[in-house]
DNA sequence: GGCTCGAATTGGACAAGGTCCAGAATGGGA
DNA sequence: TCCCATTCTGGACCTTGTCCAATTCGAGCC
C-alpha cells in the first residue's frame, strides 16, 4: 500500500495523517468497506478524523482511479482498493460478503451494436450473487 | 398489466385502490422509476397514497419477483416491472437514461469453478455503461 | 529550525432516500 | 350486512451522503 502512497506524492496529495489513514484502512485484497467502516476503523486510529474528510479522501481516491466504487447492495456504496486489476464481483445474498473474480470472456464483445441504441458504451459491470459457503452450512 | 393484477389476486392479494395504482404507473417497457418518482406518479392519480404505501407496494412486488429492484446510479433504486423476460442495463454515464439490453452468450457460464469460492451461484446482474446519443450530441 | 499560505480538516447543519409504527380505514368472506 | 385481518396513513426517525465557514497544518523556502 505504501506505493499507493507513493503515487500519490507523485501526484502533488499534501501527505496528511488523515490520509495516510484511510489509505490504510483500504489496503489488501477482497477489501470492500463502506465509507462508515472505513470512519469507524479511521478512527480507531486517529480518533479526531471526521466523517466528512473521510468522504473527500474517498472521493478523491476514485477520481484518481486508485479505488473503485463498488455499489453491489443498495444500501451504501462500497470502495474497492483493487483498481489496478479489472475484475468483477460476487456477492452472497445472505450475508452480503463480497469476492472479486475474474470471469473469463468479454462482456463487451457480447452487446451487439442492434442492442447499443446508439450509445457509445464504454464499460461493464458483473455481479455474480449467489450463496457463501458459510451462508449455506447455517 | 392487468395480467399482474389477475396473478397478484390469484396470490391472495388483496386488491386495493392503492395497490392498482402502483401496478398501473409501472407498466411499460424501459420502465426505470425511482420509488419516489413512482409516488409523483401515483399520487396524480389517487391523491391521498402514502409514501409508505408505495414502499410497501414496491417491496411486495420485488419479494413476489413481479417487479426487479435495479441500482444503475448511486442513489435511489429503481423499480423495473419487466421481470419476466431476462435483461441487462445499458446506462447513460450522463443523464442516467436506461435502456433494457439483451447481450449474446451467458456470463454465468463465464464463470469457471475455480472463480467461485464455494458459492452457489444464482444469477448475474450486467449493467453497461456509456454516453447515450443525446448526450454525445450536445 | 521557523514562516507563510494555500490546501486540507473539522463539525455541525442539511438533504435525500428509505424504514417503522400505532392507530384508522377497508376489502371481501361468512 | 358485519366483522376482522389486512392494508393504509402520516409522521417520526434513521442512514448515507453533501456542504460550508472557520480553523489547522504540510511542506517549500529562508
Amino acid at each position: 500500500m505504501s506505493d499507493l502512497l507513493e503515487r500519490l506524492r507523485g501526484r502533488g496529495w499534501r501527505m496528511t495523517a488523515q490520509r495516510r489513514v484511510v489509505a490504510e484502512v483500504l489496503a489488501g485484497d477482497h477489501v470492500h468497506l463502506t465509507a462508515d467502516e472505513v470512519h469507524a476503523r479511521a478512527v480507531a486510529k486517529l480518533p479526531e478524523i471526521s466523517r466528512a474528510t473521510v468522504y473527500n479522501t474517498l472521493g478523491e481516491l476514485v477520481t484518481l482511479g486508485e479505488v473503485l466504487e463498488v455499489s453491489t447492495d443498495k444500501r451504501a456504496k462500497r470502495y474497492d482498493p483493487n483498481a489496478h486489476r479489472p475484475h468483477h464481483h460476487l456477492v452472497c445474498a445472505t450475508c452480503g460478503s463480497i469476492r472479486d473474480v475474474h470471469p473469463t470472456g468479454n462482456p463487451l464483445a457480447d452487446l451487439p451494436d442492434s442492442e447499443r441504441f446508439g450509445f457509445t458504451v464504454s464499460d461493464v459491470e458483473v455481479t455474480y450473487r449467489g450463496i457463501c459457503p458459510n451462508c449455506a452450512a447455517a
